[in-house]
DNA sequence: TTGACATGTGACCAAATGGTCACATAAATT
DNA sequence: AATTTATGTGACCATTTGGTCACATGTCAA
């Protein structure tokens, strides 16, 4: 399978996406951390854990009895700047304005 | 399903973005145009149509005997900038560069 | 050192997914 | 009118996916 396409069937699931947004918001935590603030057993999050980090999105560092993991944003740069960007290009945005106009263009 | 949900489970295939790519390169093709452009029957690709009608990434049209298929960005637009774009701030772009010079910033 | 705690493995299961085919309908062509 | 062309539906099937559980291993604490 190819690398972007890891990333976006690790994307594809919500408990996956919340897994991303849990670590976005404080990195470093634990298995049974993330767990606790799931409505899931710890093996559920393990397997989802498991796609994360063969997708590359987490990465995990063992601690002692303790597994910390890490949020690796690069993948989902890369799956943007490769694909997701070309379909959002052509919108004004206040920055391009303020280019545009620095630039005397209309 | 949320919408969100729908849009980031119908990416997850790679013959489903061949299929975007495609209407992305030329718009208002017919299931059988684009059947001739994939190693799969007729009714592989209606039911990945069908997905991406249905996260609203395409959008058809019946002309007589014929469907004609559009590719619509938006949905795209919408987990980017809901979603992705909050993991891949923090780049430093040429155009931000530019705005914080102008405001005296380091 | 004994027990509690954190994680790992493999079997197992139900449901979703990706694909085919037989058959059907509607529209264009001749 | 008869035929070809373009699309649609439902049954069907194999594989993947998302989830559980029993059990096992390694590590910290009392």
């Amino acid at each position: 399978m190819a690398d972007d396409d890891r990333v976006f069937k690790a994307l594809a699931d919500p408990t996956r996406r919340f897994l991303l947004d849990l670590l976005f918001a404080r990195d470093g935590r634990t298995l049974t951390e993330l767990e606790s603030e799931l409505a899931m057993s710890r093996f559920g999050v393990m397997k989802h854990l498991r796609v994360l980090e063969e997708a590359g999105l987490v990465v995990a560092r063992r601690s002692g009895r303790e597994k910390l993991h890490f949020l690796n944003p690069v993948p989902i740069r890369l799956i943007h700047d490769r694909w997701i960007d070309k379909y959002t290009e052509g919108r004004t945005s206040a920055l391009v304005d303020l280019k545009n106009e620095l630039e005397g263009k209309p």
